[in-house]
DNA sequence: GCAGTGATACAA
DNA sequence: TGTATCACTGCG
């Protein structure tokens, strides 16, 4: 039974919306009917104002608006000149929180997924739960983790640095 | 090890 | 206006 994730999924807070988040499958409607289904591996939680890592820590900008939504939207952005980060926003409205999904099965690495998924700044503010080209399904699929530092990241100090917000799915 | 690539934030 | 920086990848 495959469920698509709803408002109610994504309206918590981060911790535990990003536990539950590993095993998701990503569905992307790529082209008319092709369907294209990637189960989430590998995410990275961005936290708030007060996490030095994340966007928001530079307050409310046109780029980090959307994190300051109400949870189910997609923060994309482009880094490196080149790659479209995938986000997504979790939460209530008013309280920056952002997933970074980092990998799924097949594709290792947050700018070959946003690749792969052919993502461009139009998947700024998609919500995911009405969308018609990106959302999420459960299908009950079962699965632990393991939490780990974030990557390239040295710029937050290592407070920041050092906290375990980056969950991979054990195999 | 490091070049490539362009939006963004902030200084001036 | 200019410019430093960047949730990265793919070459060597």
């Amino acid at each position: 039974m495959k469920e698509k994730l709803g408002k109610e999924f994504f309206n918590r807070d981060i911790k535990i919306v990003a536990e539950e988040l590993i095993g998701k499958l990503l569905v992307r409607n790529q082209f008319n009917g092709k369907i294209e289904k990637y189960r989430i591996t590998d995410i990275e939680m961005y936290i708030g104002e007060e996490d030095l890592a994340c966007h928001a820590s530079k307050g409310r900008t046109a780029r980090t608006e959307v994190m300051y939504a109400d949870g189910g939207m997609v923060y994309v952005y482009l880094i490196y000149g080149m790659y479209w980060l995938l986000n997504i926003v979790t939460g209530c409205k008013g309280k920056p929180q952002a997933i970074l999904i980092r990998g799924v099965v097949n594709i290792d690495g947050p700018g070959r997924v946003g690749r792969k998924l052919k993502l461009d700044k139009s998947f700024y503010g998609e919500d995911l739960t009405s969308s018609q080209r990106i959302w999420l399904e459960d299908d009950g699929f079962e699965c632990t983790f393991a939490r780990h530092p974030r990557i390239n990241i040295d710029y937050a100090g290592d407070i920041w640095k050092n906290k375990l917000y980056r969950f991979v799915m054990i195999e």
